[in-house]
DNA sequence: GCCGTTTTCGGCCCGACTGTTTTCAGTCG
């Protein structure tokens, strides 16, 4: 069982409590334990091993037998109670928007409904209008809802998301009436994936400003619009929000849209003990008669969390993973950033299955403005992706060498560095041809066949080529494809813990697709010593600009720049390397 | 269900918009 699965678990009877109209607070524990737990370095297994789940904040004794159970039996009590009341099925009827656990429950008590299609056959039927609060409106709104859930509309990858979000606010800033814009929500907080987008722009004339977002050509189905609010569709169904604000009011109301949720609880709660509350318009005093008072922060952010004592935090750390204790402790990390990273140490050629020469990869990444980068194309054992035999190394090496005298001449300097991508064998032993190890700068080991081994033959694959001395990387640790493929089944802390002792880097792959490592791994990867490699894995020219996810991804893992060997000068990493062999 | 700078009991974040309502519940973020 992963953490991932533990959260769904009780976010799953979190939506059969709110179903049967339990205690919102007990909802809200339940939600704040699963994203908790979603966060967490540590394997929930082994922390349940220990007995210690309960030190876990936000898990007390009532939720840490909820898991316990779940560990054991693959259910628990309280799950069982709930289905013997409320089947299954409604939570599909939960995922359909505007649909909430209220009506959820009323059609299920006074229709028996329990399907998708049991709902939208009542509602066409016009059966809905009958029962209380319900009207032709809702039924005419849910069956469009029930169209977009069929499309089965699923988050997006940050990388498709990002430069609609740029390009919309772009337009926002253009307006006469708008004052500051910025995107918010996870697309802010660089979330791997990103589901709805979320714009807030500042104007002392919203009314305006909304009318006139209401109608720009690129939103289709305007499905909200207020004098401070507009909803939309963008062509493809992804939903468009935008809140309009004063610009007294632009931090307070950034940091509310952009989270997370629940960091933002985390904050108003602290604002609260203060004798504070905070909204999206600002952080105000609060009456003898519980009255919201005076305002005493909103026009940034930085105002408003120095309103409740603390620093400014990075959006990409509001997750509620100990940021604020961090911060109260004077303890944030300083994040690395784009302009730290001096080179990029995965990189393919037409030698195997990139699509650019050695040349124009070594020109973009000067253009990039990077010193030193590592060309890796593939091993031999990866015949698809036409790997490289020895004799084939040999020749690149002798290609590199040349190349590296030619730009050795030239301003601004760039040296090459000779890696390879080697495949880690179904035995765990590497991919290495006669005599390349000793032509090589360094090597990166991967997997990149047997996918569907189980968890103990794969770990032990990693870990003995970890081990070997031949490799210095690990290429994309878990073999995900977001959206697509689950990592492959393998102990990742046990990963962590051999390339921490061997000192073998692991990467934080940073095409979109992969974001491999994830957050959550990386700073695990960081506590326990090692080193990371923020690589693009490009195989064209064009994806050599992805390193900005790679580096947003690595923020969100709490990392700074002295963990990541791509942040280091070309003698730093070359020290390095000659020390590992 | 969880938690403690006032608490081991009594609190627990806050507001916009919609649709169905004559003052508000439900949903969403």
């Amino acid at each position: 069982m992963t953490n991932e699965d533990v959260a769904a678990e009780l976010d799953l009877i979190a939506d059969l409590m709110e179903i049967a109209n339990a205690n919102v607070f007990r909802v809200r524990s339940f939600r704040r334990a699963a994203e908790t737990i979603s966060g967490l370095g540590d394997d929930i297994t082994d922390i349940a091993a220990q007995g210690t789940l309960t030190d876990i904040p936000g898990i007390g004794k009532g939720i840490a037998q909820v898991i316990e159970q779940y560990l054991a039996t693959g259910t628990s009590d309280d799950k069982e109670a709930l289905l013997a009341d409320y089947p299954a099925g409604l939570l599909d009827l939960l995922r359909i928007s505007g649909f909430g656990p209220k009506k959820v429950a009323l059609v299920f008590k006074e229709l028996g409904i329990t399907t998708v299609d049991a709902l939208e056959e009542a509602a066409a039927a016009g059966r809905l209008q009958d029962l209380p609060g319900m009207g032709e409106k809702t039924e005419e709104n849910l069956l469009k809802s029930i169209a977009l859930y069929r499309e089965g509309q699923q988050r997006a990858l940050l990388a498709e998301v990002l430069p609609v979000a740029e390009d919309l606010i772009e337009r926002l800033r253009a307006h006469p009436q708008v004052g500051e814009a910025m995107y918010a929500g996870s697309s802010r907080r660089c979330r791997e994936t990103v589901g709805d987008l979320d714009l807030l722009a500042a104007s002392e004339e919203p009314a305006t400003v909304c009318d006139w977002f209401a109608g720009i050509d690129i939103l289709e189905d305007v499905t909200l619009s207020g004098d401070t609010k507009v909803s939309g569709r963008l062509p493809g169904g992804r939903q468009v929000d935008l809140r309009v604000v004063a610009a007294e009011s632009f931090g307070a109301a950034l940091v509310y849209f952009t989270g997370s949720k629940q960091h933002n609880i985390q904050i108003r709660e602290r604002a609260q003990r203060m004798g504070l509350t905070i909204n999206e318009y600002g952080v105000f005093t609060v009456t003898e008669d519980d009255q919201k008072g005076e305002m005493v922060a909103g026009a940034t952010e930085e105002d408003v969390y120095a309103a409740i004592e603390l620093p400014w935090i990075p959006p990409e750390l509001r997750e509620d993973r100990g940021e604020i204790d961090a911060a109260l402790d004077g303890k944030l990390p300083t994040l690395i950033m784009l302009e730290d990273i001096r080179c990029d140490l995965q990189m393919h050629t037409q030698a195997s299955d990139g699509k650019a020469t050695l040349e124009q990869m070594a020109e973009a990444c000067r253009e990039l403005g990077y010193s030193h980068i590592g060309i890796t194309d593939h091993s031999e054992a990866l015949r698809v992706a036409n790997g490289l035999d020895a004799d084939r190394i040999k020749a690149q090496h002798e290609q590199i060498v040349a190349l590296n005298e030619e730009l050795g001449t030239q301003e601004p300097k760039l040296t090459i560095l000779h890696g390879l991508e080697a495949d880690i064998l179904g035995d765990g032993s590497v991919d290495l041809p006669d005599g390349a190890f000793e032509l090589l700068d360094y090597v990166i080991g991967a997997v990149h066949q047997g996918f569907s081994e189980d968890v103990r033959r794969m770990t032990d694959r990693v870990v003995k080529a970890i081990s070997s001395g031949t490799v210095d990387m690990i290429a994309h640790p878990t073999g995900r494809i977001l959206l697509q493929r689950r990592p492959y089944g393998l102990d990742i802390h046990e990963v962590i813990a051999a390339a921490a002792e061997h000192d073998v880097a692991l990467e934080i792959n940073a095409s979109p697709q992969r974001l491999d490592l994830d957050d959550v791994d990386s700073r695990s990867a960081v506590k326990a010593g090692c080193k990371l490699s923020i690589n693009t894995d490009s195989h064209s020219t064009g994806m050599l600009t992805n390193m900005r996810y790679g580096v947003m991804q690595a923020r969100r893992g709490w990392v700074e720049a002295e963990s990541v060997i791509n942040a280091w000068d070309l003698k730093h990493l070359r020290a390095w390397l000659a020390k590992r062999r």
